[in-house]
DNA sequence: GAGCTTCGACCGACCAGTTGGTAGACCTTG
DNA sequence: CAAGGTCTACCAACTGGTCGGTCGAAGCTC
């Protein structure tokens, strides 16, 4: 194992962001949590810009290989994003990481640092990048259907779903609530003749 | 005028929520901006909840107000959700109170407090109820369509413009972002019979 | 293999600055 | 003078970040 401790560190500092957004969370939250000295995650990660930073890269390299395993299992694009859509329905249901930390910390721009920014940035063009190069396949086989071209539609499933989340949070972290805003904006996609 | 200061107060804080979010402002923020002593605000608003939830709450009577105006002034419901979407492209054109605070706090729900939460939760039901109304309005009109209801309609329309609003963000607060995902979920609420 | 150095990981103690919040004096203005 | 509003000065707790130093494993030399 290539570092256990720096590793735990982004563990608990996704998880923290995930609840909490950047500016809500300490290095004595996850110090208190890990049972590591504060001292140690400065090591690691010198300032808390490069933490955040590191998280979210770490999320979007994750997010990029299950894309990949995805594309490479499913190549249906309708069922490819509706893999989408019912993986945050399972996030939500499990209490795990209930939310895409790229939607909570947008919502803090204004007052983040510009490395963490940029990763934002970067996970919001990696996102609509595949949903619209899914669509666009769905439409060229006759799956789907997009008025608007496909990158329009693409940011509009991702408006929706990253709205269904804001929804259910402020519903209680209600799964039922995310998947009645959601699961219309994916079937609104299905081109006219369905099964 | 009742109370000139606490009003100042509340227009500060309600400029700083917009766009930092509750965790990234302080009284000493709003201490600078106006010019005015720590304690003051303290007087007005004895704790940061308690400001948070009356700058909330006056946002909310805002609204209602706005919305009871457009009703009267506005008796096409499809001209009024269109009132919706232009308002908020105005703000983000202006960059004035480009982000709605419901939605900039609702991320930040977890580390909220609770009567915080509670004015977060209220401002959903404020805008869900009278986008739904609206739309139910148009339904039997048939000026507009809902095939999940109205209700749905109404929560889906709030989602998209919400994560509109995020993308508009990511982007640096570009209207035309916000302009691209919004008017068309509008324009999928028209009956089909359009002009 | 003994003795030495080097190095990354880690830690407790500490830093200056900021946080939300308080106490009390000082103005107004009725 | 009473009351509301505002101020300066203060507080303990916490913020992100730094400091010097300890530990043990790996590498080197004889």
């Amino acid at each position: 194992m290539v570092s256990d401790t720096s590793e735990r560190i982004l563990d608990a500092a996704e998880r923290l962001m995930v609840s909490r957004g950047y500016n809500a969370f300490s290095y004595a939250d996850i110090s208190a949590e890990l049972g590591v000295g504060k001292a140690t995650i400065h090591h690691h990660f010198p300032t808390k810009a490069d933490l955040a930073a590191a998280a979210l890269a770490r999320y979007r390299r994750n997010n990029r290989r299950a894309v990949e395993g995805l594309f490479a299992v499913v190549s249906d694009p309708q069922a490819r994003l509706e893999a989408y859509v019912s993986y945050w329905e399972d996030c939500i249901a499990r209490q795990d990481m209930p939310f895409c930390i790229g939607a909570v910390l947008a919502s803090e721009i204004p007052s983040l640092p510009d490395i963490v920014v940029a990763q934002v940035r970067g996970h919001f063009a990696d996102l609509s990048g595949w949903l619209s190069a899914t669509i666009e396949d769905g439409v060229t086989k006759g799956r789907l259907k997009a008025a608007q071209g496909s990158r329009t539609a693409a940011e509009t499933l991702m408006a929706t779903v990253h709205g269904a989340m804001l929804a259910a949070r402020v519903a209680g972290s209600d799964p039922a609530v995310f998947s009645a805003i959601a699961r219309p904006a994916l079937d609104h996609l299905q081109a006219a003749g369905k099964a």
